[in-house]
DNA sequence: TCCTAAGCGAGACGGTACGTCTTGTCTTCCA
DNA sequence: TGGAAGACAAGACGTACCGTCTCGCTTAGGA
């Protein structure tokens, strides 16, 4: 039984390896079902018994992989910027498995993860900024608007880090990071 | 020869008018160039005489619906927050054509023109903030960074703000959103 | 108004020469009307507001050519094998204009005029067969299927002789021809 | 796996089946792909996959039924008319699967199977009169003249008597067939 | 040791959308 | 006013993927 396990483990994490060498080649969007699994050896029913779609592939890939991938940062122990976001962790775990986090939000990857990893990101500003804004309906409008933006602000570092290979160390891009967005906190 | 032209642009009105409310309805990706020419009645033969793709046509949107639509506004005519880009433009055209711009940049709309208009955001704000850069190759990625981080805010602001029907003044929103910018650029 | 209709006359050349042209060049069945038109330098308009279609056109070739083209043999006259029919002006005819018999019921040729030709042939041999028949109704069956084959089988010598351009004198082929067509009747 | 060539053995005889009832419905020309598979129930994909075209399905249709079908008889194995090619095979081959039969050389059908079958034909009675020919040039097209003419010939017999749904028995049509065949070459 | 159930490859299948092609109709402009 | 130009609706074509499915093969684990 444990061993059937181990079975499909493997097929996971081929399906896994495939998709990702296919999307850094050619783009998300672009691979189809029939690639991953010719490239995986693997039979199409077999595909779909595991997964419902690329999509789910995709989403997949960090467990498959056993990379526990992107843990956000705790928004409680705060991070180098004192008044920032702690988000050396996303970065340290994005640079540490290049390849795979290139392929899940870099510039050829779909929307897929990348929207989901924003939305966790927004969730991690809007806990650290939460006492800016008042309880009117208005300043909950505004904060979701600022922390909806700054969300894609660190998005936007992140995928220009990554793909760029990291020119600047983790520490650096993530404070850099971390600063502006709480500098565009500032008069809230 | 002229009233030749003028049946045409009907028919690439009627072409994008179809396409803005299957998007509205339903979602970019999940239109078909089929669902489009039916709603228009347009055979399948003038679609393709006229445009590629689903994507051509959606960026003939505005063109085809005489709407004069994302000019962004001049970096050197200082707008309201006299520290950051002048949004005013950018927030008005699209407030003023809600359907259009909802279809084009909003959550149903796909990469298109978002990702287009991102570019030429951040084109802008580089204009503006060009002098908070140096010139070592550093800066200029981190000048590169800033300014697509930048241009994700600007867009994360204008989506969020289409998409909940506009609750605030344009000028309100596009102040809130230049000075939030202008700030992130604050150490630099 | 006469050089109104010259004009039409011309028009009609022109685009009687193309299709022959064309079926010449890849076959009846490929040739487009567009193509038509094209060679003839001809608005889509134009052909349709003479033909209803390709077929209409083949058949109205030799008018326009100025051809009086299949007018098969008087049945009444006798050609030169005493007892077949006088095939003579048909081979002669087809002789002569080689290029449009070719392209009018050569291999490159579709059904159209072939069946049409094939159908008088096969009218001009019963006439000269019919007393070989009798009044039943199965002597009826047997006239038409003999009548039928004999058209088949001039026809056969006929695209055989134009195919080869004409290795034969017209006058043997005919005699040939109907010579082996009046055998078939020997024992009717 | 021999369960997989059955399921492929049954679409493919549902598709010959479909398309066959077609033919006799409204003529080969004017059937589509798409009338096949809708009739069929079958997916355009898997049509796709088994066969290239219409044409290919329309000569792939004897197989589909597992009908051993235009079995030419023997030219070695003299026939009734004792001076003819054996034509009783045919016919009766033919007459026996009328259906079939006159969807791929009835008036209905196209030119594909029947310029085939008259093709084979025409080589079955160049066998039969091959020593009424000399070895020159101008014997030996007058060889292949004779021939293809006579091919028609019994095309015509055989079209015509299927059409009229067999007037007449096998033997008697086959014979009678024959022998004007014969009588064609009797001067050579 | 054999048996049975699951994972699996292979790939046929129905379905849907695509972009291309051709037809026959229609409208506009020009000579 | 007739013909050239060409936009147009209609719809078939052959291709590409999708997600479902059926089939045998392999391979463990329990009998």
């Amino acid at each position: 039984m444990e061993s059937v396990d181990r079975r499909i483990q493997k097929t996971k994490k081929i399906l896994s390896e495939s998709l990702i060498a296919l999307i850094l080649e050619k783009g998300y969007e672009n691979v189809t079902v029939q690639e991953i699994i010719d490239r995986a050896n693997v039979g199409r029913s077999t595909f779909y018994s595991h997964y419902e779609s690329k999509d789910q592939l995709l989403l997949a890939g960090p467990e498959n992989l056993g990379i526990r991938f992107f843990e956000a940062g705790d928004p409680a122990k705060p991070g180098a910027a004192a008044d920032g976001p702690d988000l050396l962790p996303l970065f340290r775990h994005a640079g540490r498995n290049l390849a795979l986090a290139k392929a899940m939000i870099g510039r050829k990857s779909g929307d897929v993860f990348t929207s989901h990893l924003k939305h966790r990101i927004g969730e991690m500003v809007r806990e650290k900024f939460r006492h800016r804004f008042g309880k009117s309906k208005q300043e909950k409008i505004w904060q979701r608007y600022f922390c909806d933006a700054a969300a894609a602000t660190v998005m936007g570092f992140l995928i220009a880090w990554l793909e760029d290979d990291m020119p600047f160390p983790e520490a650096e891009i993530a404070e850099t990071c971390a600063r502006a967005v709480a500098r565009m906190f500032k008069d809230r």
